[in-house]
DNA sequence: CTAGAATTTCAGTAATTCGTGAAAATTCAG
DNA sequence: CTGAATTTTCACGAATTACTGAAATTCTAG
């Protein structure tokens, strides 16, 4: 650590700290923020060497992150170690973040509501309960499909997208002066 | 917990379990979705008695799931013990999931690469990890105040925003042609 | 093949987080 | 005010999670 600027070093400890936050423990916060920063390839006693880790740990560390795929694996000519780098495009990161996130975090519970509302309900309370789960399961459902279709944009159209943030919703009036007496082609289709 | 049925149980247990993915303990977890499934105001008294945790340990937990703003105070008149439910409609929840989040998660990372902006870089190394800084400051910085946007917008029109999903994306076309021409006469060519 | 270089596994300890009960503090009806 | 009802605080043991070093495994140059 000593290695490392003073800037540098705040970044990574600060990683290190939200690490908790974010669902990643502090180590591996700040190996992902060694590799982030330094912005090269560096194996794992580089690694080790720089933060003051057993060697163990970050072997641990690493593969979480590359179960995250925040980083990638490469290998430099005539050398057997392993380098480590994380996408060079940080929509790529942030791409992977989301979609890692959602995985963990979201796919669980939509599975076992929809095998809650399945079932049929044996009481009126039951019926009820049913009832919370199935507006749960649509939002959830509504906003990952969204997310699932989002994604497929271009780095570009989703920067743009972005950058016009409510004016999104202008756009969907300008749409509906097209949208002619077609019936089922309001939100749909377009 | 065996005052509940069977269906009402297992959604329970699951939130307890997915908890700690979220930030959350196990207990908390469970708290929020017993309210959240009950669909009623409860008291700390019932919560701890559902689900057997201590008095305590339901007073901590609702302290929480306020700050999260996922649960409501309430009285009922002519009697002195706060009751506690979930907002009624689902998009509050998610919407105060999300900025929550945000502010936890992203906000304080926000603020820490302002400043490590600010500082004139010692190095050059200094000024390759400012660089790399400086992209994730404008990414975050972007997909953040997007949001800000888009959650000005009301539940019906981001829900058909949602419903879009990437065709979104086909609106950015057509709003281009509007950009470089006239004005509503373009209307009837499409 | 083999030897040594590189990586991973894993058992054990350290550190952190969780949940409880007892006690303190707050609230409000009378 | 008073005191009973209600809520909160907090120290402590229990449970979980993180990190390490040693040993085992995998890999590859020769």
């Amino acid at each position: 650590m000593e290695t490392l600027s003073p800037l540098t070093q705040r970044f990574i400890l600060h990683f290190g700290e939200m690490g908790s936050r974010w669902g990643i423990n502090r180590t591996v916060g700040q190996m992902y923020a060694l590799l982030y920063v330094m912005g090269k390839p560096m194996n794992a006693d580089e690694i080790a060497e720089h933060l003051s880790f057993s060697r163990s740990n970050v072997s641990m560390g690493l593969k979480e992150l590359q179960a995250w795929r925040l980083v990638k694996l490469m290998h430099k000519p005539g050398d057997r170690r392993e380098y480590f780098e994380p996408p060079k495009d940080i929509w790529d990161i942030f791409k992977a973040l989301l979609e890692e996130r959602r995985r963990r975090e979201i796919e669980p519970t939509l599975s076992m509501l929809r095998d809650a509302l399945l079932e049929n309900p044996a009481s009126e309370e039951d019926k009820r309960a049913q009832e919370r789960m199935r507006e749960m399961y649509q939002l959830i459902e509504l906003s990952t499909s969204w997310f699932d279709d989002v994604q497929r944009l271009s780095p570009e159209t989703l920067a743009s997208l972005m950058k016009m943030g409510s004016k999104v919703g202008k756009l969907l009036d300008i749409r509906d002066k097209f949208r002619f007496s077609d019936k089922d082609e309001q939100v749909e289709n377009s």
